[in-house]
DNA sequence: AGTGCGGCCTGTCCGC
DNA sequence: TGCGGACAGGCCGCAC
């Protein structure tokens, strides 16, 4: 499901459910495991603990809690939502229940599982496993900008710039629809090696990732099938796609017929014309 | 050290 | 209508 804009458009939306520093009384879990097992003794080392704040980082959610942060990846089809009450049990491919004082119960909802949960201590979050590599935020100029792309794509010569945009060592938050988006509007191929980017490509590439993902984020993210937001609500991002999931239709620059190819394993959609 | 692939899972869709 | 196979927005861990 989830690349920066869907998780952020779910941040945004559990936030403004959340009261200010609401004590968790209640976490039920599933006995079947997620893409790996839940942290030990969750219950008992969350419970009591007051919810600071609900931030992002990449595509996880954090939620900082007193002492600690759970921290937790929606995979590819993970959502919550919001129940008036959890009753005798959870129900099919919901796996966790967070019960905060003062508000609806918060639920996790995941039929593949590839989503995850993990427990770390606040003062060591930045160098946990989940966190430590990761490359910079796209929406913080301060951080991601064509000196910083230009010098880590120096030296590239194999591979593609597609799937280095997605790498989340280059940059956080970019998957499979913002990579092809992003390249589109910056003109590229994503076949190109990141290595021979020119400086003024890799300005332009910069501008674009941030162009996509803000304006994505403005419409709640894009829904092919599964994203929902907290609210229930679709993203309507999906109707802006210039290039993903359009094979054979014709580009709205040029109009020559979008293409389709697999690269690492994933579709690639592209122009032939406008992207060189 | 950089790159590509398998695997984790379920659900859906398409072609036969 | 049923069935097999491909595919789906991510990413770790491994082999090369």
């Amino acid at each position: 499901m989830p690349e920066l804009p869907e998780v952020e458009t779910v941040r945004r939306g559990l936030s403004r459910l959340i009261s200010d520093d609401a004590e968790l009384v209640g976490l039920k879990r599933s006995p079947q495991k997620l893409r790996f097992r839940f942290p030990a003794r969750l219950v008992e080392r969350l419970q009591g603990q007051r919810l600071r704040s609900l931030e992002r980082r990449a595509k996880y959610l954090l939620f900082q809690f007193e002492r600690h942060t759970l921290l937790q990846h929606l995979g590819m089809t993970g959502s919550w939502r919001v129940r008036p009450s959890v009753g005798q049990s959870l129900e099919l491919h919901e796996h966790v229940a967070l019960s905060l004082e003062g508000m609806p119960a918060l639920v996790y909802h995941d039929p593949r599982r590839f989503g995850y949960f993990d427990l770390i201590e606040r003062e060591q979050l930045a160098g946990c496993r989940w966190l430590h590599h990761l490359g910079p935020e796209p929406l913080v100029a301060a951080d991601f900008n064509t000196q910083y792309l230009y010098d880590i794509s120096r030296g590239r010569g194999g591979g593609s710039v597609k799937t280095f945009l997605m790498d989340q060592k280059t940059v956080v938050g970019v998957g499979n629809i913002y990579a092809s988006e992003a390249l589109f509007l910056a003109g590229i191929s994503p076949e190109r090696p990141p290595g021979r980017l020119s400086r003024r490509e890799c300005e332009v590439l910069v501008e674009s990732i941030r162009q996509v993902l803000t304006q994505a984020i403005e419409k709640g993210g894009t829904t092919i099938r599964d994203f929902v937001s907290t609210g229930g609500e679709l993203g309507s991002y999906a109707g802006s796609l210039l290039v993903y999931g359009r094979n054979g239709l014709p580009c709205g620059r040029c109009g020559a017929k979008i293409e389709t190819q697999r690269q690492a394993g994933r579709a690639t959609y592209s122009c032939p014309k406008c992207q060189r």
